[in-house]
DNA sequence: AAAGATAATAAACAGGTGTTGATTAATGTT
DNA sequence: AACATTAATCAACACCTGTTTATTATCTTT
């Protein structure tokens, strides 16, 4: 996968995919408008992707790879490593990325919810609580369960409304809401 | 709307749908196979749904009244109304009807999520803490968002995992984290 | 620079979408 | 029972989908 055609490509999709993607719902963006806006074949972009739907999943994939990285440098160099230090650098990290953040969170509204935002939570508190406690309760599954959705919920209803509250007065709320657990 | 043709189509169109729902995915359905199997013109879906996710909502939209009514009666019947009240009815009702909350739950997984679930909690917790507080800070909206996040979330894994756990089990643990708030 | 590999293309395919207009049939109302 | 309303049907429409085929263009390797 390192021919300069298949990059330009996948690069050119991609880049009219997210300016689509500003004027309009994903389920009103047809493949043949794609494709004619990026100037290639429709046929070209089934040699790289099975629909749109394929190509948002790939391209959210990409964006979460790049948060992980990010994550898990700076939590390397973190003296101690809690659910606190996650919200300090998940908020951190989507503040500023805001934008990317905002077109793919809100373009999911009306569609599709695989929900990447809550498998990431959901592996990286699975890593923290690894580490903790030997054998899982039922209880604490379904508490687990519990607080991962409501972070993320909180996130994203946080990035959908516009940031209207500073990334510090959320950090502060969701610390003093997780400190009850 | 009492025409009896109007009535007949609606019925054999959501029969159809729910029969194809239980074989495949949502996104897997079209229009023509459902006209088809129904044994109606095609065109005649497109006089009562704009497309296979409308028909989806409204079906959707119809179960959460039911859902709606069922509460609203028993809770009135209920010398105290609080959130217990509320975990306890709904479920109950979800376990009294787990076909077809399997089915639209289950449907849902892959594609959509307006999420009628959190709507509906939504509603009905903003219902309980009007007749409690008078203004709401920044913080208890947070919150507030993030325990209807967590309550709905744990609903919907419990009922995509096939409800391994007990109804009373659930309420349990659910009853417990909602204590801490 | 040439050869072999492979990506991109255009054209055609059977099928689906959502809409329209003309026609037929069923229904509610008087 | 006759009439006006309105639902259902059928065929046709332009357009989109996902796949295949043969052909051309562009890359990587040697």
């Amino acid at each position: 996968m390192e021919d300069r055609r298949k990059i330009r490509t996948k690069r050119v999709i991609k880049e009219t995919f997210l300016d689509l993607l500003k004027e309009k719902e994903i389920n009103k963006i047809s493949v043949a408008e794609l494709a004619d806006r990026a100037d290639i074949g429709r046929g070209t972009f089934y040699l790289h992707y099975k629909d749109i739907y394929d190509l948002y999943e790939q391209f959210e994939n990409e964006i979460f790879d790049q948060l992980e990285v990010f994550y898990d440098n700076k939590i390397l160099n973190s003296s101690f490593s809690n659910v606190e230090k996650f919200v300090e650098l998940i908020i951190e990290y989507i503040f500023a990325n805001k934008e990317i953040f905002q077109i793919l969170i809100g373009s999911n509204k009306g569609i599709q919810n695989t929900n990447k935002f809550k498998e990431f939570f959901k592996k990286k508190e699975w890593e923290l609580s690894k580490s903790i406690n030997g054998e899982v309760s039922e209880y604490q599954k379904v508490e687990s369960a519990f607080t991962v959705a409501g972070v993320v919920s909180v996130l994203e209803e946080w990035v959908i409304e516009g940031m209207i509250i500073s990334p510090d007065e959320l950090e502060k709320y969701l610390k003093k809401i997780l400190l009850k657990f």
